[in-house]
DNA sequence: TAGATTGTTAATCGATTAACAATC
DNA sequence: TAGATTGTTAATCGATTAACAATC
């Protein structure tokens, strides 16, 4: 028998993480029970929106009661796909990749940081927190033996295609590309183009309709 | 006269600004018109999504030819507000604040930072790139008198909120928060968490879910 | 003119919200 | 039982897509 694979929209997605971290903190308080009024308050969403939501789980809430903090977290975890350790390469150790090796939020979720590359002769070869950085020319064997499915790209926008490109023919089937471009991967690849200037952009939108509304 | 504030939606707004980086890319290579079918390729979106989006700006293509690439690249700074450069100050120097400092992105986006703070004596009074990194106590008077709209917080979660809070009292506007808490701002404060865990967990059920439908 | 491509209207699709019956 | 809160259905809202007339 096959795990039933829960669908999800997108937008429901972006949500959910947001739902597990405040369960998180909700389990670490040691609480029972939580009503989707009071999700809604730590989280600032909608409570209809957040049953709607935890409805692709069925009935795992009580009514009149509310839901079991522990079943929820454990539940959103599954979903997120957080329940087994993944493990990830990453690639490119500039500043921005030591701030990803060690962003606080990550042992949460279960990621596994298991190799790190540079193509810089300076830093090969050298530690990050015990790991050592290895050549590029070295990822395609290395990923391809340790059968790693998630590459992380901090490396320099001109880079970032040829390395996706490399990760693939390794195997990874998930890429998280921090580089300010948009990477084209095969259909059975998912890839998450994190470009932080594009969320200034937004940022600075929002701000710049706020500053002339004000005015009127 | 005031000037007419341009409305868009949410959606169209998350597409700008991978448009305006494409756009640049052509402006760069000199050329002088694209049509949205081009565009299209260039950003993985559907044509007509994008002509429905550059409608905002009232006719600015040119039926059978396209749109002026140096007109259409100029429009879309303007909408994202990257205009007139931007000040900011930054909060928290860990790995994750240096390696924002300088991240290749921005400058083509005018985020100019000025102020660098944080709370560990170890680190005040030195510098990165020539600017010095100044106590937090001192943010509320530096801020206020520089008149820095934008804050960019790269603390422990814990400290998140409560530097928000004192930006906000400073008279910041706009909040770039990558704590992986949501913080709570008031209305006429625009904010943007940038949560990379939340992004990582979005990654991992998208890959969660293709590897299970690879076996059916 | 003929060909290309825009801007716009109408049709579809999907997400959010409101209302409420079912359940503890 | 009465009160609380869920799960679900129906109504609303907004975004995307398709079709095409207008325009260069």
């Amino acid at each position: 028998m096959k795990d039933p694979v829960i669908k999800v929209t997108k937008f429901t997605l972006k949500r959910l993480p947001h739902y597990y971290r405040f369960v998180s903190t909700c389990l670490d308080k040691g609480l029972q029970f939580i009503s989707s009024e009071e999700i809604a308050k730590g989280v600032q969403i909608n409570a209809v929106q957040i049953r709607r939501d935890l409805m692709m789980f069925e009935a795992i809430g009580t009514p009149g009661v509310g839901y079991s903090v522990e079943e929820l977290h454990s539940k959103l975890g599954e979903v997120l796909g957080l329940k087994n350790v993944n493990e990830a390469v990453i690639i490119g150790i500039g500043r921005l990749g030591r701030a990803i090796i060690d962003y606080p939020g990550f042992e949460r979720y279960g990621l596994k940081i298991v190799g790190l590359f540079d193509s810089d002769p300076g830093v090969i070869a050298t530690k990050i927190n015990g790991k050592e950085i290895f050549a590029v020319d070295e990822l395609e064997h290395i990923v391809g033996r340790l059968h790693i499915k998630i590459g992380i790209i901090t490396v320099p926008d001109e880079w970032a295609q040829s390395v996706a490109d490399t990760l693939i023919k390794s195997g990874v089937k998930a890429i998280w590309n921090f580089a300010p471009v948009d990477i084209r991967v095969p259909e059975d690849v998912v890839v998450r183009n994190e470009d932080l200037a594009a969320g200034l952009a937004t940022l600075c939108h929002l701000f710049a309709g706020k500053s002339s509304d004000g005015f009127h």
